[in-house]
DNA sequence: GACAATGTGTACTGAGTAGTATACACTACA
DNA sequence: TGTAGTGTATACTACTCAGTACACATTGTC
């Protein structure tokens, strides 16, 4: 069921219908992986590849780096840090937000932001 | 700068002090690991133990897991988890909210468990 | 029909993870 | 003085991570 690689693939190939760059090895090449490998990830036959990659690869086309990080079944490093440098705070906040509706923890945000806090 | 380990062995022999159950050797098999390998992660020769085991040492030590998880430089599964159904609002959540003090997070917490959003 | 570029199969690697198993020296105490 | 319990040193292991290196057959094109 990884479903990364086939995510990616459909992605890739999308943008090679308009722009050559877009094939497997070019596209291995500028993210700085052989093209065996992204094959092998795009089919599923090995796990996604590490953060660094995953996030030049969303760079690359033009992709949410946090979703596709999320496919590949992984939390940002910047998120994981934000988290243990305060670990009661945040696991607080999250298990508090993990079952409300999106518009209410945005209008929450928003209102921090603001500074109503 | 293994601080896990040392946090771990001063909580262990305070208790240890009054509860001779404290020994190395019994917590080892009360969080079903070895006292030669507890021994080394208390003077970190050896990387802080699973996610499981941390808790299972958080339980026994009465301490906060997500405390000990961040010291062990990790973050509880459940929390990532919540975290990747729904990459964007978390992202966002928490870059959000990283630089706000914790009275001001948690007051809006407080909000929205109330029902008010 | 040569040549380039495409995607993929196969074999391998070095580092890290998460420990086990056993033996050892030291202290407490009865 | 034996024996029970303490912490630790040493050696080893199976597994996963994160890829590389290279050869191969196929397709497009000039």
């Amino acid at each position: 069921m990884s479903s990364f690689g086939s995510y990616i693939r459909e992605r890739r190939e999308r943008l090679k219908a308009s722009d050559a760059t877009f094939s497997v090895r070019q596209l291995a090449g500028r993210i700085g992986v052989e093209p065996s490998f992204l094959s092998k990830v795009e089919r599923g036959e090995t796990p996604p590849p590490s953060e660094e990659k995953v996030k030049a690869l969303a760079s690359e086309l033009g992709e949410d780096p946090d979703v596709l990080l999320a496919l590949a079944g992984k939390v940002s490093s910047d998120l994981q840090e934000a988290i243990r440098k305060r670990p009661e705070l945040f696991a607080a906040v999250i298990r508090e937000l993990k079952d409300m509706p999106d518009h209410a923890v945005l209008g929450m945000v928003r209102e921090v932001r603001d500074g109503k806090w």
